[in-house]
DNA sequence: ATTTAACCGAGACGGTACGTCTTGTCTTATA
DNA sequence: TATAAGACAAGACGTACCGTCTCGGTTAAAT
């Protein structure tokens, strides 16, 4: 019989425990502290981790936010479609909603988009994996049949997501589930057939 | 006779000079070297001011940032009223569009979002004096008569403005005038009467 | 008759009330919080008088001190003669020990002493308004004729003061009375006739 | 076998190069510059040194000053002992007022005794470790035979350096070697038996 | 009685040093 | 060779004081 082996490199393989403490630690300080006083070596010190290792990873504070919130966010981020255009619309709007304010994949997304505004090399970054865009995709095409003046997903995708997105990031609370009806039923007028 | 004489505190009075200097340079150094390379030191020196004199008039970066944008855009958020109601609206997104694309203040303004998402004392002071709100309201106010169905200012205003806000957030380009037309006619469809 | 009047300037004249104001501030300054926490800023504070009106008297924070001490040490370093060389050197050690360790007058020498090791135009200032050497060549002719082998002034000056002034910059405590009485008549035989 | 191996702690030991260049500015800035402009700023730059890595080795600028000068002193005011007990005096005379007034360390102590002015802090450090009184009891101790009215060594250690240090911190030139001299065989007498 | 000029207090101005903080790199010993 | 620990050079941070300037107001001699 044969052995497999993996063509291993030498040395010391890399830690999976620090690889995930790092992003627990993120995780963790971004609620408990805020993202002012998430620094490098106060990463590194919550995940009992050495700075080197951090910076042999990720190159910026932006790509472990990044990697810390994609998984997250792309389970949270999935409602289950729904029979009724209206609600399938609903749906994503609250899964959204609550992904964004309540969510620590949520916040960590919006200190990226806060990030991404100061510094041009995060905006890329973050254009490049968006985390909400997919998302949203997928509940238009569903909607699509029974919207038939939807317009083109830029605009469809802003219509959908950027009410909720502004909010979050400028006013204090959530819009009420209440209000996400009327928007999705606003979307769904306004896609209708003239 | 009585005069009236205010009373004046005593010493050298504060300095319009400096005052102004310092948001120019503001402006020019968010346009010209990018937010990350706009410290104090960098406003400072680019004001031909002292360091104290900046803290002895704002607290923190971020008021300066709001003071620098605040009547700018006041100013540039004016959008002339049009008779037609599409019109109206179109009008006040593409000037909404520039704002946020283009204009210096605009640049401030989303500067001061992205700082807003990593302080919450900046959040504070943004909602406090919201810089996009009071202009919304005045364009829907106007549409108000022809669109009975509209949502209450909160939501409205966030489907006016957030899906163009959340855009010059993330995406790299604006939003064509085409999609600008086609937003302010899906809009009044919304909001029309069922 | 001719009227000899002083060509006086015109204007208001040096208000006397701030000059004194100044002198006693910078005592009590020096006694309550030490010198370090003297700054000019303060002394004007504490004197009800204009930073810039300090300025316009003296140049220095040291000519504030010298004119601060140098009238009192006249007054505090006179020791009565006495009709015993011994007595004579012995009271005027006493006097000179009190001003160094205990009187507010010369804490500001020794601050002055101190200021000069790290400005050269304080020890000029020093050199040229010194205060210890007038009260000690006074003593030192009262004593002279019994001291036949007594060195020049300079170094004379130099025995009989330099080791309490040493003394006072550098130890705690002052050197006892006892040890004064030894340091006089020590100095004595040194000087008497070979 | 038992292997005693140091419990050295973990991480990057101390620089002992930076250790030594921040010892080097501090002597050359205070020859060139003088003390006034002997920033940490300065001390810093001229070492080619973060400012933390001095903060993290020294609290104070005193502190810096007092190891810079505390070993070249003890090598300087080291004087050869002579047969003759004048000799020997003068020769611990000699070497003192070398240090005293044209070492770059003796220029450090004088600095140190100036800030004791200012500091209380400064003037506990200089107290517990006094740089001149040990060298002074070596000479008084082997001259204390020929010396048996030579009083405590409090006061002997005063009356020997006292002068040369008073003079050194108010006047601007040294002693003359005749001047030592004389000082030397004065004292002599002074604790010649009675 | 006005005018004039130097004085006064208060306090803002442009600078600069302070001691602390964070960043990204480096240098150890250990695994 | 990857790791945790931690020292390293660099430089921004907000505070304090420096000496100068700019006010409105006061005081007294010269008009």
């Amino acid at each position: 019989m044969v052995t497999l082996d993996l063509p291993e490199k030498p040395g010391r393989p890399r830690s999976e425990r620090a690889h995930r403490a790092v992003l627990e630690a993120v995780d963790d300080l971004l609620v408990d502290e805020g993202y002012a006083a998430m620094t490098m070596k106060g990463i590194a010190l919550r995940a009992g981790v050495g700075r080197q290792t951090i910076y042999r990873w990720w190159s910026t504070k932006a790509e472990i936010l990044l990697e810390a919130c994609v998984e997250d966010a792309r389970e949270e981020l999935h409602a289950p479609p729904c029979a009724d255009p209206s609600d399938d619309l609903y749906a994503y709007l609250a899964v959204l909603t609550h992904f964004l304010t309540v969510s620590p994949a949520g916040l960590a997304y919006r200190a990226l988009v806060g990030e991404a505004q100061h510094d041009p090399a995060v905006r890329d970054l973050l254009q490049r994996a968006d985390v909400l865009t997919p998302s949203a995709l997928a509940v238009l095409d569903r909607v699509r049949t029974v919207a038939p003046d939807m317009p083109e997903n830029d605009l469809a995708v802003a219509q959908l997501t950027g009410p909720l997105l502004s909010r979050a990031l400028i006013s204090p609370g959530p819009l009420s589930g209440e209000l996400l009806r009327v928007h999705a039923e606003g979307l769904l007028r306004a896609w209708a057939e003239r």
